[in-house]
DNA sequence: CGCCAGGTATGAT
DNA sequence: ATCATACATGGC
């Protein structure tokens, strides 16, 4: 990929950093790698592509090469961090699996909307959603690219509309999140002087936003780096290898750490803890379904 | 067919 | 307060 003459941009990296681990673990839905290495997706209203040569990342357009290294979070000491966290044997791990994943500055709408669509969903189809929304209601930025919808263009869209993408229940969501932001009920400048649990319940304002989402949304879109999302896949991790609790010591950024655990445990290949954890959740559902069973039986026979 | 997916709202104990 | 269930949709 030879982009210098097309005006991209070289910018030397100071600490590890892995596109396919950050673009691609699940915080962010947009990313698509167009070629082996080379990555492309939409910040704001520009098309970027990124790619790594050496220690040195590929920026084009060039014009964007500060609002990437804000997005990228370049400026974070991530050795620094995870050096904390590798005290503890499975964030090691997880660490030396994905050692190259950031947490990206995202736009808070954006963030807010996506993890909206996330909530009792797969990520391939998360994917898809986002990218049949931006279609639908976002500005088109370039040849078959779209940016992310404001969110005055969901508030003066309809339920309907927005349900048209096949989101499901998750519409009404979706434009009663766009209508608070619309009219400044929600408003992200108001969140920084909030502590996590005030701005938890802020965000829960919205129909449709639960702990998780706003957990999400605060990290992903507010770099809220004490936020901790906990989905299946966390709460697996954490009946995994931290049954008597996350470390507190780690809690300032405990997000960051919670995403290295994110990425280890939803694509690593299987360990013996993480199979017998699997076996004690089966069996658990297995003792659960007999338990319904024998309940019907009583109310039938009664 | 049944189960699952970066959950949440709702109504019943 | 805790707990079960419905919820839209698509992949397997």
């Amino acid at each position: 990929m030879d982009m210098r003459d097309k005006g991209c941009f070289l910018h030397k990296l100071e600490g590890e950093i892995s596109l396919e681990e950050t673009l691609d673990c699940g915080q962010s839905f947009r990313w698509k790698e167009i070629e082996p290495g080379v990555w492309q997706g939409i910040v704001g209203k520009s098309i970027i592509t990124l790619f790594k040569e050496g220690d040195k990342l590929g920026i084009y357009p060039a014009k964007d090469i500060d609002s990437v290294i804000d997005y990228l979070d370049l400026a974070t000491d991530y050795e620094k961090l995870k050096l904390q966290y590798m005290k503890y044997r499975p964030l090691k791990d997880a660490i030396d699996y994905c050692p190259g994943i950031r947490i990206l500055r995202q736009d808070f709408f954006e963030t807010l909307i996506t993890f909206i669509l996330s909530q009792n969903n797969n990520i391939p189809r998360i994917k898809g959603l986002v990218e049949a929304l931006c279609r639908k209601f976002g500005e088109r930025i370039g040849d078959d690219a779209y940016a992310f919808p404001t969110c005055q263009a969901l508030v003066n869209s309809s339920v309907e509309e927005i349900g048209s993408i096949k989101c499901g229940f998750r519409a009404k969501y979706i434009f009663d999140a766009a209508s608070k932001v619309y009219s400044g009920q929600i408003a992200p400048e108001a969140i920084h002087s909030l502590s996590l649990e005030e701005a938890e319940d802020y965000l829960c304002q919205i129909k449709g936003v639960g702990k998780k989402v706003a957990d999400c949304t605060l990290l992903f879109g507010l770099h809220r780096l004490d936020a901790f999302p906990v989905d299946v896949w966390i709460k697996r991790a954490l009946n995994i290898f931290f049954p008597q609790g996350f470390p507190v010591d780690i809690n300032e950024t405990a997000g960051i750490a919670q995403q290295y655990l994110f990425h280890y445990i939803r694509t690593a290949p299987q360990t013996e803890p993480m199979r017998k954890e699997e076996k004690r959740l089966r069996d658990l559902e297995k003792e659960e379904k007999k338990k319904r069973k024998q309940q019907k039986e009583l109310i039938e026979n009664k």
